[in-house]
DNA sequence: GCAACTAATTAGACTGTTCTAATAAAATCA
DNA sequence: TGATTTTATTAGAACAGTCTAATTAGTTGC
């Protein structure tokens, strides 16, 4: 087995490859702030154990085998994160913390039952695809609000962040998943939309904060 | 804060303190199964930290910092049982190595919250009394089933070990926590019990197994 | 009271995980 | 292309946690 360390490694692999296919050890340490000889001599570990495969001055990119661990790992983290919310009544903006630390608990059990009693539930409180026991996760094709014109009308589907400011900040605005997004207009300049839901006053969000808003066009 | 390492450390100390007030070497090493060596300079390390008191050759006791440390992760660790049986629907046989674990989880949210679902209880599933959030415990003086006379009626209040293979023994025959007992008869040779609960035909429990089953007088 | 046994400690090694400082390779840019 | 910047690696140290082998201190039994 792998120890607690070498899996944050292995999600942080298996996250930063979601784009590229593939990660670097800069990335890498910035995202884990753990300094890069340190990432260096990991990567070597995790390529002994057959985890990524490694070369010298390359990125790194996860083995088959490496890449259902790191996937069984985040299954455990949302699933965590699931429970917490729905069982649990935390906020979506209180539960990454805590599921840090339980992805790492040994007992296929205590997630089964977890798996169990919330009706083997395929997405997290942020959106996010829970992989299934094998390790095989579907992303449904989202895109994001930044990518949306004037008149579009879209439902909020995911976050691609989960930090506590940016849940908070929309907590504040009543944003949920789910919720029914009309934009009114888009900035040219600076990109801020403008944007209207629930009946309420139109709120203006920033392009940062709607480059981590993912949509889907509302049809079905 | 201490690492995982140092409170498994600090509650076997805790726990074998209960008897006689203080530590030794050789029992930890037994207990923890780590070489007496290890545990020796982990002494020197908790005396260090000031969580316990270390003269060469004698046996360790816990300050008051480290003892209060020690009821605070087994409050944790109690809770968690609790929470898995009640909430999750594990039986008492089934916690006791994931609650290990959970023990360490770093949130006092998450553990704030367990205790409010479960509506501040003050035993665990295997009986034993949960630390408050200062860290006092008050144990309910039982006694040992082992120490009943022919013909007492008691009730059966706690177990003082909790491994897999004697809460399935228990199991088995429905002997659960609460239940009256009558001691019908002991074996002056070797200190068998013959007793009778529940309408059942009368069962037989060895002196081990008594001595393992706390009770208390069937009064109030 | 000494021999034998048990408990505790010391010495030294090894793995895992981290760091800083120095160096080397790769990429960028002018 | 050559200089500069960025990225990656190596070297060497440190701490946490573990072990085995050797030694020493304390206890027990004649
Ligand atoms: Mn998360
Ligand atoms: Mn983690
Ligand atoms: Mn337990
Ligand atoms: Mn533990």
């Amino acid at each position: 087995m792998n120890t607690h360390t070498e899996e944050n490694y292995l999600k942080a692999i298996y996250n930063l490859s979601a784009v590229k296919g593939e990660a670097n050890v800069n990335e890498l340490s910035r995202h884990l702030e753990i300094k890069m000889p340190t990432v260096n001599s990991m990567m070597k570990r995790l390529a002994d154990k057959k985890l990524i495969v490694y070369e010298s001055y390359k990125p790194v990119r996860l083995t088959t085998k490496g890449e259902k661990e790191a996937a069984l790992i985040i299954r455990k983290h949302r699933l965590t994160e699931m429970f917490l919310v729905e069982k649990m009544g935390f906020g979506w903006d209180e539960v990454h913390g805590i599921a840090e630390q339980i992805e790492h608990v040994q007992s296929s059990d205590f997630f089964a039952k977890m798996d169990e009693l919330l009706g083997f539930p395929k997405i997290d409180p942020h959106g996010s695809p829970i992989p299934d026991k094998n390790g095989k996760m579907e992303w449904t094709e989202y895109h994001k609000l930044n990518e949306c014109k004037t008149g579009d009308i879209v439902i909020f589907k995911a976050v691609t962040h989960s930090s506590d400011d940016f849940l908070k900040l929309l907590n504040v605005r009543e944003l949920q998943l789910g919720t029914i997004i009309k934009i009114k207009s888009v900035e040219a300049f600076d990109g801020t939309m403008t944007i209207e839901y629930n009946k309420r006053k139109p709120e203006m969000l920033s392009h940062l904060v709607c480059d981590r808003i993912l949509v889907a066009n509302r049809k079905k």
